[in-house]
DNA sequence: GTTGAGCGTT
């Protein structure tokens, strides 16, 4: 193999970074999005047809030109709406954005400085994506801050990021909630699937690496010991939806997806004339007192981003995981199952706006909270947000980072 | 000019 290591770029004027190749000379999907969270695929440009080449996609490897991978550059492609330039007829911009704007909320930031502006504030935020609105509360009176600001996000993905973690402005720690009053939250769709029919030779990564083309996968759970399903979290809710129902063949291997459910409050579920036989999810109550503990945010995706500190294990190997965290899909029950229903049924049930999160459980010091002296360290995905480079991130690692011993349910 | 959990003059 003449190369060891592949120039890959989001686009052709973006600086490559080098990726290394496997020992067979395939590259794994994996390391690119781990790099380029979202790419689901590559191509180059072809020197003689100066028209872009796919490269061969199968199950998470991504395989050379017959020629060989050569001098190009390499591409990443994205599904969808990860991309967003120019070339798109605007009915689909329209409807993107209106969809994004289902999606996105406005977002209180509170324990603002009282001397930060609605400036400071826009241009801290704008780090992690487009803001279409700031605003700064004032005193009418006075005109002094009052130490809150409202944000909102053209896009979900930089909403749950900017959720995921705590902001360090102007000298300040603050938070960013999802608001309390009706008009803000809006729609949660799980973000996390059910995956059945899983061999014990279906690793982590494997499956990592396969559901990586269909959008940026946040988190991998194989409960142990091995109980022939998983489930995979997506950063976009829709990318889940949009598999719910449909078999896969990955290493040979035909499983199905379809809708995890979180674990329920009994009572609730016969209230609301819900099949009870929810499973058990990675959820746990605590008593934990700090800061972190009533921050209001998606649950699905609290987990996606591998801060819930609850579930251990998932990727590659080393994780101890406690085991249990499984959850079943509604749907084996036998009884049928209506998608649309079940969606609706979890908003209902207060999904998308859990409080309570409960916090600590990583070790890594991740989201522990700052209860009570310093600041706390910036957790790691934090740390690739803040390079300011929203493109980049560490979304194959993620499983392996957080192998929390968790709080047991 | 002070303050530090909260929830938005429009």
């Amino acid at each position: 193999m003449s190369f060891e290591y592949l120039p890959v770029a989001e686009d052709e004027n973006e600086e490559p970074i080098e990726l290394p190749l496997e020992e067979d000379g395939t590259l794994m999907l994996s390391t690119v999005s781990a790099q380029f969270p979202g790419c689901c695929g590559l191509k180059y440009r072809h020197p003689e047809s100066k028209t872009f080449r796919g490269i061969r996609l199968r199950d998470g490897r991504l395989y050379p030109p017959p020629e060989g991978w050569g001098n190009h550059l390499f591409i990443c492609s994205f599904p969808k709406e990860h991309k967003r330039k120019s070339g798109e007829c605007t009915e689909n911009l329209l409807l993107k954005n209106k969809r994004n704007d289902n999606l996105c909320s406005d977002l209180i930031v509170l324990g603002l400085p009282w001397k930060a502006t609605e400036q400071t504030v826009r241009e801290y935020f704008e780090k992690f994506g487009e803001v279409l609105m700031a605003q700064l509360k004032r005193d009418p009176k006075t005109g002094m801050s009052k130490g809150f600001a409202f944000i909102r996000f053209a896009s979900y993905a930089s909403q749950m990021r900017v959720l995921a973690q705590r902001h360090m402005i102007d000298g300040r720690w603050c938070d960013v909630r999802i608001p309390n009053s009706k008009e803000g939250s809006v729609t949660s769709m799980p973000c996390k699937v059910f995956v059945g029919r899983c061999t014990e030779d279906l690793s982590a990564n494997d499956l990592r690496d396969y559901f990586s083309q269909f959008g940026e996968v946040t988190d991998v759970f194989i409960p142990k010991p091995f109980r022939a399903f998983s489930f995979i979290t997506f950063l976009d809710p829709e990318v889940a939806q949009s598999l719910c129902g449909q078999d896969h063949i990955i290493k040979g291997v035909s499983v199905n997806v379809s809708n995890a459910s979180p674990k329920q409050n009994k009572s609730n579920l016969a209230q609301r004339n819900l099949p009870s036989r929810s499973y058990e999810e990675h959820q746990h109550n605590s008593n934990n007192n700090n800061s972190w503990s009533s921050r209001s945010i998606d649950m699905v995706n609290m987990q996606a981003l591998g801060i819930s500190g609850q579930h251990g294990q998932t990727a590659v190997a080393g994780g101890a995981g406690q085991g249990q965290g499984g959850s079943m899909p509604l749907g084996m029950s036998g009884l049928p199952v209506n998608q649309a229903l079940v969606a609706a049924a979890l908003n209902q049930a207060g999904w998308g706006l859990i409080n309570n999160i409960p916090s600590g459980g990583s070790e890594q010091g991740a989201f522990a909270g700052p209860a009570s002296t310093a600041p706390p360290a910036p957790p790691n995905f934090l740390s690739w947000m803040q390079q300011g480079n929203s493109a980049q991130g560490p979304s194959s690692q993620w499983g392996q980072r957080h192998q929390s011993q968790g709080h047991s349910v």
